[in-house]
Order: structure tokens, then sequence, then C-alpha cells
DNA sequence: CTAAATATGTGACATATATCACAAAGCTAT
DNA sequence: ATAGCTTTGTGATATATGTCACATATTTAG
């Protein structure tokens, strides 16, 4: 299989280059990795997957912005995350123990991805070192991100962890509803208003 | 190197048993693994390391109890997690990154741990595949328990988040103080104490 | 272009939690 | 056994945040 035929795709260089990030690739890894991704297109408002389905795959956001969401008992609508250009995101313990999904993904814009199922994603672990240490670095580095979350929630005010985000991601309160960033932040939606003033 | 020479410390095979949990070792492999980490014990009250300092290992906790901890800028401490038997902890972003410390690492009692450098880490995980996927496997864990950790603070009051602590962990009530635990939870220790009546 | 749906701001009030102060009980080291 | 430190509980009060209600602005779909 030819190389060039990835590149029809633009999506595939994005990944390439967000590995290289990490670890530089020759020609033949990337080949190989990237024939166990899969490229699909979602638009606005649909869903990868929903609570309670089966989480088929791990995804890479090349282009667009989802969220990961819990809905409680009571039917409310919690954000656990956010995930733009160049994150990975998954319902992650559904996918690695094929259970169904305990949360849901679903696009707030026209979002492309490239996804991989568990049996590839262990065979790519599998076939190359490589990729299974950019994987330790990025499950690495999200179990940082999350630590510092969690401290922002034990440490911070709900006025505190909004300043911070602001400042942050400022390209995010153009981009999702304030509704959505307030439960993201953990108060209400007029709560997060109030802070403007 | 004999095998039998690790097992001079009872800390080594509680570290194998941990490790087959997720994945079968042959004597060999567990040798060449268990080279790599130095027991070390510690009494009660002593840093493992402070804010600061360099952050020299990754522990695994054989038996006793250690919390992590920050301190912020008014001096108030902040208790970021617990790690018994069987856990791992560090101030992972200042072990990779190989900066300063932005926690501290303390015992609430005697404790023995296994640790291993970075160095020794990186040399473990390219000289063994299995290893690296032991490492991340336990990355995406710490990962996933973070997640459920945020969703608690962004779904649950703080009433409900100490009552399905204790639910789930009712030996922690025993061995630590309720002011420590009430910072776990991001609460006061006096709105914690009234939690019981 | 229009109607409906969604998103946002704000007042009034309820509730959860923090803070401060103090006393009692339990540990710890000599 | 004693003095001093740490831990815990609880009242009084302050503050932050949630909830409900409604008006207005903005976006979306046909």
């Amino acid at each position: 299989m030819n190389l060039g035929y990835f590149y029809l795709y633009l999506v595939y260089p994005i990944l390439r280059t967000h590995i290289e990030n990490v670890l530089p690739l020759t020609d033949a890894e990337f080949e190989f990795i990237a024939s166990k991704f899969r490229p699909k297109k979602f638009s606005k408002k649909q869903f990868l997957f929903r609570q309670g389905d089966d989480v088929p795959y791990v995804y890479f956001v090349a282009s667009g912005l989802i969220m990961l969401t819990f809905d409680d008992e009571q039917g409310k609508q919690h954000v656990v995350s956010f995930a733009m250009e160049d994150w990975w995101e998954s319902d992650y313990f559904a996918f690695f123990s094929k259970t169904k999904a305990t949360m849901s993904l679903q696009c707030l814009e026209e979002t492309e991805v490239l996804c991989i199922s568990l049996e590839d994603y262990q065979t790519l672990c599998a076939g190359s070192h490589k990729i299974e240490h950019f994987f330790l670095e990025k499950a690495n580095r999200g179990h940082i991100a999350s630590q510092q979350r969690i401290l922002s929630f034990i440490t911070s005010s709900a006025k505190d962890r909004y300043e911070r985000l602001l400042k942050r991601y400022p390209a995010l309160f153009q981009r999702v509803p304030k509704t959505l960033l307030a439960s993201y932040l953990g108060v209400s939606r007029e709560t997060l208003s109030r802070f403007n003033s």
C-alpha cells in the first residue's frame, strides 16, 4: 500500500505531525500506524457514541470539537471534558474493558476524526514499541492533566476556575455555549453568567 | 544474580503479585524488573519529597499509607490523593519532565516502598515490551480513576462525595485524620464533621 | 423571511458550605 | 503521670452558589 493513499485524506498528516511531536517516525512506521486508523466525519450534534452503547473506538480529533458528557439519574447532563483539534478522546473505561459506555461523546461542531478499534490498538502496540511508548506518554499526560483539574476543584472557587479556563482556552468561549462551560466547571449557568459582572 | 536475593525483602513478592494481576511473568523477566527497583522504608510524618525538590522516583507502596499534597499561596495544605498498599504514586509531572515538585509526598504511617528512577524506568520500558504494557495499563487506569473523581466533583454535593468515599474505603476513616479527609473531599473540616449528624 | 428553538442575563430567594471561636477528648513524648 | 500538641465537635454568622422565574437576544430550520 502506498503512503500517498493516506494523504488523500488531510487528516493523516495531522496525526503524523501529532505523533512526531513526541517521537520521530519513518515513512514505513507511519504507514503501519496509519493503516490501523479509519477516518470518519460527524456533523454538529451527532453522537460518536451514547451512554449505554458499545464504545468501538478511541478517537483522534483532527478538526472540530467534541464533548464527553454524563447524564445522571435525574437526567441532568454534565460535561466531563471537551476535545478539540489534536486531542484524543473516548470513554476509556468502556473501551478497554469492552463494557457499555457510562458517558456519551457528541459533536459541538462538524468534526473529523481518526479512530482505532481495540483490536487494532492492541495489534499496533504489539507490533510497534514506538507507538506503545507514544500511547504511554499520552496516558501519563492525560493522568497529569486530570490531577491538575482535581486540584483546581479542591483549591479554587468556581470563579477562579472560570478565570483560569478563560485565560488558558479563550477560544472555547467563542465555540461553546455558556451552559456547557458552566457544566464543565461544575457551576450553574446563572452563576457563571454573573462572573462577568 | 539470584532471584532469591529479592525475596529477602518481602516487598518484592508484593510487587510481583501486583504486576501479575495484569500480565504473567517468567522468573527471568521479574528478576530483570526487580533489579531496577530499590526498597526504601519511611517513618510516619517523613517526606518522600517536598514541593520544590527534585522528584527522583516513582513509588510503589508495598505497605503503609502516604499522601500527595499541595500547599497553596496562602500556605494552606490540600490533599490531592492518598496511596495505600498496592498503589503507585509520585508527582508524575515533575518526575517525567525532570522539573521541581509542585506537590509533596508524605507518610501517614510507617511505609515501605519500592522505587524506580526515570533512567531505570526508561531502561525497563525499552528492554521489556511487557512492562511497558503494564505501565500503559496503569496509566490508563489512573486516568480513568481521575476522570471518575472529576465527575464526582461536577455532579455531587460534598455530602454525597463523603458518603461514597466512606462506602468505598471504610478503612481510610480509621487510618486518616478527618482534617485530611475533608481536604481530599474539598470541604472544610467542620462541614465534614457535621455530615455525621 | 419567519417561526421555533436555543442561549443568555438578571432579580429574588433558598441552601450549602466556609469561617471563626471555643471546649472537650485523645495522643505523645518525656 | 503530666504537659503540650493534635484531633474532633458544635454554635453563630458570613459568603458562595443553586434554583426558579422571566425577559431578551441569537441561532437554526424550513
